[in-house]
DNA sequence: ACGGCACCCTTACGTCGTAAGCATACAACG
DNA sequence: CGTTGTATGCTTACGACGTAAGGGTGCCGT
């Protein structure tokens, strides 16, 4: 072929201009490429050949640096948790890191609607996940949290985070539902729907308040979960140096209570 | 062609044995057989193709009672919704209607792990949905809710079951995890991350204490927020009829506490 | 007996993730 | 300066996906 005497305008433009001009491939610019077009176009549109043109680059030349879309989304998973990892860096008042890092998370999350979905589909823990649960764990730990109480917290914490934006970004996508669940925002259906009708009906709903008031139930429960295990520590000393049944008697009688 | 007659036996195996033995394709038939199929194989082999085969037909006969793939998922969603629509009928106690709730859906999210990733991913909303907030709702408003507080609790309730739940299952699925990870868990980076280690170092973890905990906190600082609001009306009768704040004003002052 | 009509099947298109192999440009060395 | 090794990115190709369009077959009311 006469390929290589014709190919080298299309070379400079490529390989060539590419070579020089522009930084090489790298796992981190791939992911922050792949960050920047879920922002701008959605997760669906975050395909290993739209990412290469993304970069100025074939799809298949992606995979030099990554294992595979998985390996991207896994990795894009620990880009974003990275945003809300140690807040407050300086503090050791375990409730201000606790409320810091909800309102913060709430808000990168917010922000990245297809990151929620991504961090429910895909069980990936990265270096920035380590820093958070470290973060968090050792504030609780100073502030006289049993090891147990403490990772019982960072799991309610975290399950509370993305399990909460979740369900206020379900409803804020909710722009095309069926007729009937129409009709029943619309308050046509009184009838067949009393309750929901009626706490539909004030218009205003104050989305920050609700977060507000789940974050105080948060913050507010473990408080008093650690102000429990504290008081069972000091009146009953032979539990001090254990760590046999650190748990409130009551939650070990509350599940399945009814069926 | 000569497909007419040679096809015969063919059509016996097909569309003549299928027409009499098989009962007709239905919308509510493939979704059970979606169900079925991802329960046994997991999301991702849930294809249409596969669907199909799963009920003796081609893929594209589907489409005369689904709309499309998204059809199938959005009515997936509902009917594992379905599951714990409405537990404990009769009863008129919200605190036992939302911890038998919180426990159903908890153990039917933990038995179908794709359903909890499903309901992150689609905002689908069906009848299920809407009798599970209906039940909830009216038995709310009963025991003297106002509709907004109802309102927020509902959605901490909903954002709660699929985010405890959500968090249990990754940590569950996080077989296949970096070196890094895998050596903090064995305990090998003390220095690095010594709150996690000391955390992590009692092996037994309680995840049924650690729901009914979740549950707790959740039932019992809705309670509070329930007596607050009981009494601010009573103490206050300006607001009695009216709806404007019936929000406890500590809410109004956590979110954004810190950064 | 027959016409309409639900059903379901066949074929086809564009897109996806990615395996395998090739071409090119740079770096180190004689 | 010429040679060669190596890393990097490109090309081609395969199988699977969702689904649009159109064709055939059996059942039911008339």
């Amino acid at each position: 072929m006469a390929r290589s005497t014709e190919a080298t305008p299309e070379r400079d433009e490529r390989a060539g201009a590419t070579r020089a001009s522009r930084p090489p491939l790298t796992r981190e610019r791939i992911l922050l490429a792949a960050r920047d077009l879920a922002d701008r176009e959605g997760l669906a549109a975050l395909t290993m050949r739209r990412l290469g043109a993304e970069l100025g680059v074939e799809a298949m030349s992606l995979y030099g640096h990554v294992r595979g879309k998985d390996d991207v989304l896994d990795g894009l998973v620990d880009v974003v948790v990275g945003d809300w990892a140690d807040p407050l860096p300086g503090s050791d008042d375990w409730a201000a890191v606790v409320r810091a890092t909800m309102s913060v998370a709430h808000e990168v999350l917010l922000a990245r609607p297809w990151a929620c979905e991504l961090i429910a589909a895909r069980p990936a823990v990265g270096r920035n996940r380590l820093r958070f649960a470290e973060s968090l764990q050792a504030r609780m730990l100073g502030a006289g949290f049993s090891p147990q109480l403490a990772r019982h917290s960072l799991h309610i914490i975290d399950g509370t985070i993305t399990g909460f934006t979740l369900q206020e970004l379900r409803r804020a996508t909710l722009t095309q539902m069926g007729e009937e669940v129409a009709a029943v925002a619309r308050g046509e259906r009184r009838d067949e729907y009393p309750a929901i009708t009626a706490v539909i009906a004030d218009a205003d709903h104050d989305h920050a308040a609700e977060f507000a008031l789940m974050t105080d139930l948060v913050v507010d429960g473990l408080e008093s979960m650690r102000r429990r295990e504290a008081t069972a520590r000091s009146t009953d000393p032979r539990r001090a140096a254990g760590a046999d049944a650190p748990i409130s008697p009551k939650c070990l009688r509350s599940a399945r209570e009814g069926r």
